[in-house]
DNA sequence: TTGAAAGCGGTACCAG
DNA sequence: CTGGTACCGCTTTCAA
């Protein structure tokens, strides 16, 4: 009510420079983008510039975006998981390089939405690009309504590709074939496979339990087991009614927290059990015994990012696919 | 030239809906926003729907703010630093929960930019709040600056406080002061605090060795060290001519990294050194001997979201400081 | 060298 | 109940 059209300091814009300093919006546009197609005379533009800096004005970029017709905006959904150091870092340097090729990163917390509804929220802000790592399954459909709204690119992480969306295939598929071959070079046969409880996690724990399913000479076997000492000890407990000789944490913090639970349960590690990891961590190798891994080989940041770019600037430029994950297993003495 | 008017599919917009259902613009907008104040006709809204649907109709966020004079956008300016998984975990819970309170949740990166720029850079957004951890220095005037562009709440979670702005304090200084004087307790004097390498990490580990300065009866030397398995080799190897009898190791992980280097070396924890970390990870818990440590009682993300939530509802409503943090030493085997 | 004015896409007031 | 229209802040022709 008494929010009065007089409040004291509103938004300075443009033409509040312009009258301060005596001329046109046009003029203070001029003046402050460095245009180069005018010549404005210098006591001109040091009078824009003075009038500009004691009123602290500063442009708003939602009308410049709206005249201009597009943005630059980067849209990335986000899970509300704790995806791992690897994954968290991956991102962090991504979301770094974008800025650096002048973007703005929207991190955009897409909980419980369909593909529709997120799609549609997303396509609001008009983001130039959209990167997914999978927490939304998108439909073509989905796609398209991105497309219409400006998106020059639409890409997907996850292994699955999506029609009409770039794919950048980071398959975790592999990650699981790699740690179940290595077992099974080593002379093991029954394997089981960690798969997190926590939510959120099926993203990688999926495929990675595919991957070693997949893999000749396995039978493997799922074990649910969330990320605390209970559970870890549980799972210890019963090991010996398993019949498993090896095991696949999912990942090296699983494989630590599991490993501590053998080693309390008195089982050996490789004698009794062998245990690999992944990620490769730095604690893998402060472990003891040192723990066997599969590295991943992610992109950089700003490997992405620079596909993001080209992608944006020339959207058929970029091969619908494009493989940019590797995983190689690394032995050391928990296997 | 020939980017005519008739390209095939430009971003359908309310115009081409009203066009579509044979209404008028402003119908669009009442049917569509469900608008109260208004009544219309079942007819026609089924048409507009049905309009809107078929062009696959949506919205421009940045038109809509425009009109309104205000966004629902919070600035989350970010480091290009691994913040370690504590403060990660909190951060993500908070943009979830800022996320569930309906706003637009923008990460923005801010490397090298000075407080003036960084500023300017977040103002252009317009945002309805900033938290800032502190990766930057905000100064009164920057402050002044975002409030002008119409931020109600700008919110600071480090330890120094800026006037105007509201501060959320979390304060690192405790930790230090926790992990000392718990060692001190347990009868040692001199102590070592780990200061990370890694830039940008200083935000944590420069309060923190001042708390433990502040501590009476701690003599504390400063032990520069990265997180690399090498770094705490060479720190481990020259402990002995150190004259050192315990270490805070800045937080659990740097404290895992340096007690494998001390056992590597034939040091015995805690005989010979007493070694202490912080943030209370599940991994201290798993090493052997099992880590003391300094747990944080972070606010939840929830809590905090809600605090921005109120001071941006009632700017004036919520007290300029704010205690949030809370530290508590935890004493295991390791000390 | 500068200014007037037309929009970008929505919303909301005021008529009809 | 619905349509016309005046903005929001900025950029960019087109004239002067």
């Amino acid at each position: 009510m008494s929010q009065s059209s007089k409040s004291p300091s509103p938004v300075p814009t443009s033409a509040d420079v312009a009258r301060l300093a005596g001329v046109s919006r046009a003029t203070v546009s001029y003046v402050l983008n460095n245009a180069e197609a005018v010549r404005i005379s210098e006591p001109t533009r040091r009078k824009v510039r003075e009038a500009a800096e004691e009123l602290g004005y500063v442009p708003h970029a939602a009308a410049r975006s709206l005249r201009a017709g597009h943005t630059r905006i980067v849209l990335l959904p986000t899970s509300h998981v704790p995806i791992g150091p690897l994954y968290s870092a991956f991102l962090n340097e991504l979301q770094w390089a974008l800025r650096r090729l002048d973007y703005t990163v929207v991190q955009y917390g897409s909980l419980g939405l369909t593909g529709d509804e997120a799609a549609r929220a997303w396509a609001e802000l008009r983001p130039v690009a959209v990167i997914s790592l999978g927490e939304i399954t998108l439909s073509a459909h989905n796609v398209a309504t991105l497309k219409r709204a400006g998106a020059r690119a639409v890409i997907t992480l996850g292994p699955v590709s999506v029609p009409g969306a770039h794919a950048l295939v980071m398959d975790q598929t592999e990650v699981g074939a790699r740690a179940a071959a290595h077992l099974v070079e080593r002379g093991h046969r029954r394997i089981g496979v960690v798969v997190p409880e926590e939510e959120g996690l099926e993203l990688f724990s999926a495929p990675r339990l595919a991957g070693a399913r997949s893999t000749a000479g396995a039978e493997v076997e799922a074990l649910p087991m969330a990320y605390t000492e209970e559970s870890a000890a549980a799972l210890a407990a019963r090991w010996s009614s398993l019949g498993l000789d090896a095991v696949f944490a999912y990942n090296d913090e699983y494989a630590m927290l599991l490993m501590r639970a053998f080693q309390d349960e008195g089982l050996r590690v490789p004698e009794d059990v062998a245990v690999m990891g992944a990620d490769d961590l730095l604690i893998g190798r402060l472990l003891r015994p040192r723990l066997s891994t599969v590295q991943i080989k992610m992109p950089t940041g700003d490997h992405l990012a620079s596909l993001v770019d080209r992608a944006v600037r020339e959207p058929s430029e970029i091969a619908e696919r494009h493989d940019l994950m590797a995983a190689v297993a690394i032995r050391r003495d928990s296997t």
